[in-house]
DNA sequence: CGAATTCTTGACTTCAGGGTACAGAACCTT
DNA sequence: AAGGTTCTGTACCCTGAAGTCAAGAATTCG
């Protein structure tokens, strides 16, 4: 039929996440783009349609990957604390490159003003709230957790602290610190 | 001796302030400041050197506003945990526009590869850590907020709440939500 | 094999970002 | 009033960002 891709876009994809969380959107060139992605300006633009819309497709892959991380964590027997421990830690991204959470920074570098942002941003931190609040209420219903407790307002919560912790991340703060603080908002769950 | 200046420096700071607020720092350009500032190219780059320069001196401004806000929230009398709220509902900029907090921004946007950004977050966040220390100690010795918690650990937790909370902001959270959220971070304190 | 189709390469184009240069204006001193 | 000095306005410059395009390569079908 006809000559075939050479690379396998849904790879091309995962670098893409890369190179966009390592320097953001505005910053990354199309240069960085054929550098690290290793294809050509034209089969970029061909295959991805333009940056931004490269940058939508990684921004929904990096989501599923943290999704399925933190259902994984979440998901399976075992006391909640502990989980919501590790889905935590994870999600902060505190072992990591401290590069922080991609859709944390694209968020506080596009806003509200890019719909695309807008509306993955939103989407994942329901997902992370909704999926810390389910938690949570198995918690309580098993006696583990604090009882009494609005499960939606503590889910949000540790929502908010999360996301902090990957911007303490990316500020620099040692790893060290960043667990403490996650076991600190812990303690009152 | 010589012609004066037609305009204020440090007005002109302020305004530089809302600009890079309201684009971030890559997403600005100079005819953004010039138009915004209301001062021509030759007197901009005369005066502020560089567009990062201009861009230091606005993150000082900002930092020094929020750091006035907040020592004027928490150093009166009255109970801490009201004081604490008032302070993290500033921080947070829960009423304003949403733009979350500049520093923040700067934080997911530049990181720690630019050093001005690195030094002013650090001293930011350092600064609001302490502050929070300061009145959660105070509130455990007057027996208003629970004893036994690590004062540190429990103002770094806020504080992961209040940039938390900027960024939900900025994601376009309704401000109702954000006082929720805070006061939920604040029920066990 | 040739044709049709789709991918790849990379030179090329356009345009804006960030900054400089310079002519002229405004002020102070004498 | 003249001169020295510093500010202002604007035209200009250079680089790099973002994207396009045409020519050629790889593949399958007939």
């Amino acid at each position: 039929m006809a000559r075939p891709m050479t690379f396998d876009a849904e790879e091309t994809i995962e670098r893409a996440v890369e190179v966009f969380w390592q320097r953001g959107f505005g910053a990354t060139t199309p240069q960085n783009l054929v550098d690290e992605l290793g294809i050509g300006k034209g089969s970029l633009y061909n295959t991805f349609r333009s940056k931004h819309h490269l940058f939508q497709l990684a921004m929904r892959r990096y989501c599923a990957h943290r999704a399925a991380e933190l259902a994984e964590a979440l998901d399976g027997p075992g006391a909640e604390r502990p989980k919501l421990r590790t889905a935590m830690r994870n999600l902060a991204g505190v072992g990591e490159h401290q590069l922080g959470c991609l859709i944390v920074n694209s968020v506080a570098e596009l806003g509200s003003s890019d719909e695309a942002v807008a509306d993955v941003s939103k989407e994942m931190f329901d997902l992370v709230q909704d999926a810390f609040r389910a938690s949570i209420e198995r918690g309580q219903a098993r006696g583990e957790l604090i009882p009494g407790r609005d499960p939606v307002d503590a889910a949000s919560a540790l929502l908010a602290v999360v996301i902090g912790t990957n911007v303490l991340a990316k500020a620099g703060r040692p790893a060290s610190q960043l667990t403490r603080l996650l076991d600190a908002a812990l303690i009152d769950i």
